[in-house]
RNA sequence: GGACUCGUGGCGCAGUUGGUUUAGCGCGCCUGCCUGUCACGCAGGAGGUCGCGGGUUCAAGUCCCGUCGGGUCCGCCA
């Protein structure tokens, strides 16, 4: 189709059309791209006159001849000679240059040009990069004519153009709510009730491009790797652990209902107790919680578990399961094996157990450093058993009054009480609490963090989670608003040595920290009844630029264990008979040892497309409320379709 | 369940302490002109229940209450 001469017909939306009155102009997008099409009445009559009345988004099929774009009007008039300067290497003279800037500024070259001979002594093509303009340069009659070049160096196919002969219009449009383009200034709700023009728009064309090859790389990595792909069912049993179930009413038994999955966990250790011994899926999964910018109400995850695994089959699968996708599928390379970060570690240095490692600001614990200072906000939150830690923010020492309020403002979302701040300057510390601090405290403290003159440190006192939360998220709230973090780097990290429980201080409990059925590491286990809260579990996250994208444990596989697992949590024989009876059976028969993991798609790829909102990465996603906004789903059902399933409404709609 | 924020022609926005514009601007749209544009250009034109409901007031896009919808976050969720 590039080959000047030949025929070709080609369909598509219009994207644009220009009418010079003489010829008209139409941008044609496909999946591939757009071409610009001509119509001139020189060539076809009829196809001009029918070109008159297409309007943006008309769908149409084109027939013609691709051409090389013609030199436009003749600009300047140069002597021969000025040809010897016309190199591969552009490096053009003052007075070649001169031509161009006394013709008019508009035509002022850069020094990015580029010069592509086209045919050798006779035509060149002179493309100014930084400008985005072409220029013809032709020698006739032995003279250098300069034209108006008409290549349009930002569009792929910008070097052709199709000369349209026939033109049938196979379709009329309304005009769009928005144009179909890149780089749109649109309102969310307004893309995703009108998704379907949406989604013609080439970067989300891309995205769906990149999600295809995403799920195809990993179909065809885990067929190589010995897996099979397995459905489970998505209507199944409620389960009381984790998220809400969205729930399923079955007509059939009335009074009873189904749950979708939260994900097929059950159902992959089944399939281990079945002798599958490699098993994925990708699992559509769903979780009637609230939504946040990297969650959805669906998402996907590829579900992978394998028997006779521990931690270290898990990982060598998944970093080559997470290299392929990324390089395959996003072109972007990745090292392995991933660094492994302990929980706790994590914790201590990041205030959470998903890091984001593509810069420093790391917490420093001062907590024995301040216990003697006379500042009563630290030395009382460490009286009651709590910590004081510090970050320094480089640059920081600029911060205004205002500054240091809104982050204060912030920290306080994440129930922190205040934010003390010192700047650092060659001179002296600055603050209005430097008086309660001996010179060795702050000196230590600047240590410690690493601030250097011109920073400023932040401490938060608090309980241990507080602090961990306010200082984790101020320093990611501040990596981004420094532009400290490099873009273009993927840092990925397994985060292992998990707690297996967690206590659970409002409902006065132990909550499994992953899932029920998450093992214990071998040196632990006998801890399960003298001190639960120090068991270690066998889970691991996988982490990339401060999201997990991966979760997954080594299960429990004998079931006196998993019993044990039930009553530590107070789960009633009775519960478990109802909930997990066939599971519990089933591990009874012959379970083997199994481990798996489940990678979120949708958080892959908009990692890879480098979006910072999952709606941007699935074709038809709902809004906060749970809402298509396309198809109006959920919606009310008729009082029939109630009565059958035995179901009465108790809210006026 | 809660906090913040947004809602004004098709789209993106402006609209001062409540009254002076006839609710503006840009893009888009329509008509006409234009043979090399690619953000084409030029001339003219159409298009508004100011999300919805109630209230305060002589007077509400503007103030108050409620409600619906978009977004970010806390709780929730792994």
């Amino acid at each position: 189709m590039r080959d000047a001469g030949s025929t070709t017909q080609l369909n598509g939306w219009v994207r644009r059309r220009r009418d010079h009155g003489g010829v008209i102009f139409v941008d044609l997008r496909d999946r591939t791209g757009i071409t610009q099409v001509v119509f001139d009445p020189q060539i076809d009559e009829k196809a001009h006159a029918l070109a008159d009345s297409v309007r943006s988004e008309y769908v149409l099929n084109v027939s013609g001849t691709v051409r090389e774009r013609a030199p436009g009007e003749i600009l300047i008039n140069a002597d021969a000679t000025f040809q010897d300067e016309l190199t591969d290497d552009a490096t053009l003279s003052a007075e070649f240059r001169s031509l161009f800037s006394e013709l008019d500024t508009k035509y002022t070259l850069s020094d990015k040009i580029n010069i592509n001979i086209r045919e050798h002594g006779k035509h060149w093509l002179l493309t100014d990069i930084e400008n985005n303009r072409t220029y013809d340069i032709l020698c006739e009659d032995n003279a250098l004519n300069i034209y108006q070049g008409t290549v349009n160096p930002e569009l792929a196919t910008g070097e052709i153009e199709v000369a349209v002969d026939t033109l049938h219009i196979l379709n009329t449009a309304k005009t769009p709510p928005f144009p179909v383009e890149d780089d749109i200034d649109v309102s969310e709700d307004i893309r995703m009730k009108y998704r379907f023009i949406d989604l013609r728009r080439p970067e989300m064309q891309k995205t769906l491009e990149m999600r295809h090859k995403a799920a195809l790389t990993a179909r065809n990595y885990m067929n190589e790797h010995g897996f099979l792909e397995i459905e489970t069912p998505i209507l199944m049993n409620s389960t009381p652990e984790g998220a809400r179930d969205v729930l399923v009413p079955s007509r059939l038994n009335p009074a009873k209902f189904y749950a979708l999955p939260q994900s097929p966990q059950q159902f992959k250790q089944i399939l281990m107790m079945s002798g599958v011994d490699r098993y994925f899926q990708i699992a559509r999964c769903f979780r009637d919680e609230d939504t946040r910018a990297d969650r959805q109400l669906e998402f996907t995850q590829l579900d992978i578990e394998m028997s006779f695994a521990g931690v270290d089959d898990v990982f060598d699968v998944t970093e080559g399961l997470m290299k392929s996708i990324f390089e395959l599928a996003g072109e972007i390379p990745v090292q392995i094996p991933f660094l492994r970060l302990p929980y706790h570690e994590s914790m201590a240095r990041f205030g959470n157990d998903k890091p984001d490692t593509r810069f420093g600001m790391e917490l420093t614990d001062l907590s024995d450093v301040m216990a003697d200072c006379d500042f009563q906000v630290f030395t009382n939150a460490l009286g009651a058993g709590g910590q004081v830690k510090a970050i320094a923010v480089p640059g920081g020492a600029d911060f205004s009054r205002k500054d240091i309020e809104d982050l204060t403002d912030f920290v306080a979302t994440y129930r922190a009480k205040g934010l003390a701040w010192v700047k650092v300057t060659s001179e002296e510390f600055s603050s209005g609490i430097v008086k309660f601090f001996k010179a060795e405290h702050l000196e230590t403290a600047q240590e410690k963090t690493g601030a250097k003159p011109g920073d400023i440190m932040f401490f938060v006192a608090d309980r241990p989670k507080v602090v961990a939360d306010a200082l984790g998220y101020l320093r990611l709230h501040l990596g981004k608003k420094l532009n400290l973090i490099d873009e273009t780097q993927y840092n990925f990290l397994w985060i292992v040595d998990y707690p297996l429980f967690e206590w659970n201080e409002d409902q006065n409990r132990f909550e499994p920290f992953h899932h029920l059925f998450t093992g214990a590491t071998e040196n632990t286990l006998h801890l399960l009844d003298t001190e639960p809260g120090k068991v270690q579990g066998q889970h691991y996250d996988l982490v990339c630029n401060g999201y997990e994208i991966c979760s997954g444990s080594v299960r429990i596989h004998q079931w006196d264990v998993q019993q044990k697992i039930f009553d530590l949590l107070n789960i009633s024989a009775e519960e478990v008979k109802n909930r997990f009876g066939y599971f519990i059976d089933a591990l009874e028969y012959g379970t083997p040892p199994h481990a798996g993991i489940a990678p979120g798609l949708d958080r892959i790829v908009m990692l890879m497309r480098n979006e910072e909102n999952i709606r941007e990465v699935i074709a038809f996603p709902k809004s906060q409320q749970g809402q298509c906004l396309l198809t109006n789903a959920p919606s009310t059902v008729t009082e029939e379709q109630l009565e059958e399933l035995s179901i009465r409404v108790d809210v006026d709609t």
